[in-house]
DNA sequence: ATATAGAACGAACGGTCGTGCTATTTATTG
DNA sequence: CAATAAATAGCACGACCGTTCGTTCTATAT
């Protein structure tokens, strides 16, 4: 059998192989993420893992940008099926409040962000702009629901991204700490309070 | 010279341990703290460290608690002298602003907290009693708020420690990741329309 | 002055870390 | 089928990890 595994086969491997770190990474960490710790699961050797990235660094910055390829799958772009405005704003913290959901066991993006915001380095780099980026289109999202008119108009766009992310970060806070449940209530409850507050 | 230096010098190296472990720790987080590394640091020997310890897991535990008690310190104790109410709630406030913008390269509390909330042992639970504990005297000063009258009278207290914790949370990632001035200014935003929405 | 207790040192242990280098296997091409 | 290129394994390296153990030093108490 000629499978055409020719053009794929190392890139049909490496995405194995960030799929396995990607999901050691939710529970350790990038720091916590170690070659021979990943080739084991993987079931291949440390060389042979190590070949397809020629760096630690380099692996954690693979799977960083996987966590951020999946972040916009899963929560960016199935919103923007959504009108623009209220609707697509609203949709947008529903697919990451489910994010959050699955991923109170641990967040790559999130915990990247705790663990390189006071260095410097590629991966401090990749980090800040991975979340400018997210911000930036939080922000892009609420600018819209102004010029639709879902949003009183002289609402700054900016602060109410920084609202928005700061829930967030309690929800998946407090999920970690002390349980989804309660802590997607009090984030549920907080997001009515915002949306009432903003809203003409 | 005969000083009398046998009954606290054990407990005083251990201190000096400690607060050179903490300062290590807020870069790197827990997890990132290495006995060499710390001896080094302090200027004495792995195994002279070792020994004020027992292992790796109880230094560990002993920065937490030393981040817990500079915390209580600095955050909560001075706030008491303010008068029951918002008067103390804003001074806790106030006083946890000036705590995250002294440890905006990295808070040990906060990082202990994103690292250990997905798994389990000792660090994970006394990270979780840590942060039950704070939340508790948040929801506290918010209660002395609502029985001063200064809250509405409905205010669900738990409610807004959250949210209050969601905004110092928002504050301490923009700050650790864009920059001091600007997360504090959103944050200072926040809390005013907080504090307004939640008014008598 | 001598005995005793506590504190810190220094060396070493078995492991794991990331990273090269060289074989060997596997897959694709003529 | 043979030739060739790509992918993986194997091995070794120096460094650092947490931990243990025996020794040395220092300061108090007798």
């Amino acid at each position: 059998m000629k499978t055409a595994t020719h053009p794929g086969k190392r890139a049909a491997t490496r995405d194995t192989i960030l799929d396995h770190a990607y999901a050691l990474a939710r529970h350790d960490g990038l720091e916590g993420l170690s070659i021979g710790n990943l080739a084991t699961d993987v079931g291949m050797s440390k060389s042979g893992v190590f070949a397809h990235f020629g760096s630690r660094e380099d692996l954690q910055l693979a799977v960083l940008d996987t966590g951020r390829g999946r972040f916009v799958a899963k929560v960016l772009l199935p919103a923007l099926e959504q009108p623009r405005g209220l609707p697509r704003l609203r949709a947008i913290v529903a697919n990451w409040f489910e994010w959050s959901r699955e991923h109170q066991s641990g967040c790559v993006l999130l915990s990247a962000a705790s663990e390189y915001d006071g260095r410097d380095g590629a991966l401090h780099d990749g980090v800040v702009q991975q979340q400018a980026g997210w911000r930036s289109e939080l922000q892009k999202a609420v600018d819209q629901a102004v010029q639709q008119g879902h949003l009183s108009a002289g609402t700054d766009a900016a602060q109410l991204a920084f609202e928005i992310y700061a829930l967030m970060l309690g929800l998946h806070h407090d999920a970690g700490l002390f349980g989804f449940d309660e802590a997607g209530r009090r984030t549920t409850a907080a997001f009515e309070r915002l949306w009432r507050s903003w809203q003409t």
